[in-house]
DNA sequence: CCTCACTAATTGGTACTACCAGTTAGGACG
DNA sequence: CGTCCTAACTGGTAGTACCAATTAGTGAGG
């Protein structure tokens, strides 16, 4: 068993954890209640209690939910205590035609730019040569790779953490894991990030001009307008993607996993 | 049992997971090497194998370990998998003493400033009247509070998540939590904060002042400029603050060089 | 001598069971 | 009526046995 109940998921406990995780981001478990005992909550699931503990672990890990030992385990309102981490899941249902939003893109490609903004500021000012000789060699890889969306989407995020190392900032570096984990979860932004790989390149290029220069301040500037016309236009092309797949509606509000008993309809 | 074996946390998984995150992240297990089987390390922690595999199941979400079925569990270069939330863990152990480093928090609070001046320029652009009149109230409320530390601090934390909601971005408010988890957990940081608190609301009133006026490009411009100077002291005093409890021990000749250090030779 | 396939030991993954430890609510007793 | 104690929840640990995947070692066959 545990091949893969629903996505791509391996093991066990990683199918629970996401059956519960995305039981709660969708709303069926509200914030603030109890959700059922853990003898209970196993067999619902099809699991035994340990394994069904181990994942109640990793959410709660994540800010979902909060065992109190006597008590209960309570469901937490991610808005308040929900992870970064949190982002990717977030990302993954709304992408695959939960009507969690596509928002949570949105948001989630402001706050990269923001970040993003702000590292080739401080690249511009730390950078060595070496890592800007780095850089734009790495710029001229991309330009070979058009042809492979894959290889492409690698390399890019190659050149997005030599960025990242040019800050001397483990903090910067730390929240680029966590994107990186985000978009190589999910290969539909791949593939949309892809869209854009001639802009992406010109983009690339002038932010180094600006980082050679030394030029922080302009740096700055530059990056903003450029990565906001540059996300924007990725934006587009993900909720035309998305449009394309949900054409019709055929009952696409579960046609995951996301819930045990209705999983009547759950042909796969 | 399970009180408290070195830090502070109660359950017995939390603690075997400490252990092994800080066992890592101050070297002592290598990355790139397969750590101990789980019978042999679990009965080294004094900890039932369950347990240990709890912990290891926390550690694997947070980007620190990778287990592999037949193969074993490996420990992965936190610098290039680690996740957000260690940046907790990170600013505790530098603040507790240990060599990590204190450019860790300088670079959380770099950081930290990043995601702030994006989300006042955003904020002026979006927040409701409301809001803005809620955050006035907010700075009144902090003026009042200057004798109480602790209650100066949670209110302070309510005025950023104020600000946060304002941005209408979910990604920067859980970027947020995660921020506040970091923050709450650690006591030390809660005082240093303290010690700006004064110049904290003029900043707020100030940043307020541009927000209200709806001008994005110059909130963003005195944001940046304020709170690097807010920064600047803030890290001053939480240096200060170290050597005072740790007069002399440590050698940290090149503390406060910007270089990561961790990086001495890439085995593998 | 080399190659390939099979086997056996080691590793992580799940399950079941029993028991410990807090929490809470209800009933007995003052 | 109030207080205290007990009993039935809840989550937390421990132990054991077994399944599954990987790896390395060994043997048979080329």
């Amino acid at each position: 068993m545990a091949k893969d109940e629903n996505g791509r998921d391996g093991s066990a406990v990683a199918i629970a954890a996401g059956k519960l995780r995305s039981g709660i981001l969708t709303g069926r478990y509200v914030p603030g209640t109890t959700l059922p005992g853990e003898r209970e909550l196993s067999e619902q699931l099809g699991v035994s209690r340990l394994t069904l503990r181990t994942a109640l672990t990793r959410l709660s890990s994540e800010g979902l939910v909060q065992s109190v030992h006597g008590s209960g385990t309570r469901v937490l309102d991610y808005t308040e205590h929900g992870d970064v981490a949190l982002l990717g899941h977030l990302a993954e249902l709304a992408l695959t035609g939960h009507r969690v939003g596509l928002d949570v893109v949105a948001g989630l490609l402001e706050l990269r730019r923001a970040v993003a903004v702000e590292a080739i500021g401080i690249a511009a000012d730390r950078a060595t040569l070496e890592e800007l000789r780095g850089m734009r060699a790495q710029t001229a890889l991309l330009a070979t790779l058009l042809g492979d969306p894959r290889a492409f989407m690698t390399a890019d995020l190659a050149f997005a953490r030599m960025l990242v190392r040019c800050t001397k900032n483990l903090a910067f570096e730390l929240l680029f894991n966590t994107v990186q984990k985000t978009i190589e979860r999910n290969p539909g932004v791949e593939l949309a990030f892809f869209a854009n790989a001639p802009a992406t390149i010109a983009v690339y290029a002038r932010l180094l001009d600006r980082m050679e220069a030394r030029d922080s301040v302009r740096a700055r500037l530059t990056a903003a307008r450029l990565l906001h016309r540059l996300d924007r236009t990725t934006l587009d092309r993900i909720s035309m993607a998305i449009g394309m797949l949900s054409q019709m509606p055929p009952g696409p509000s579960a046609a995951n996993d996301t819930s045990t008993l209705t999983k009547k309809e759950a042909a796969r």
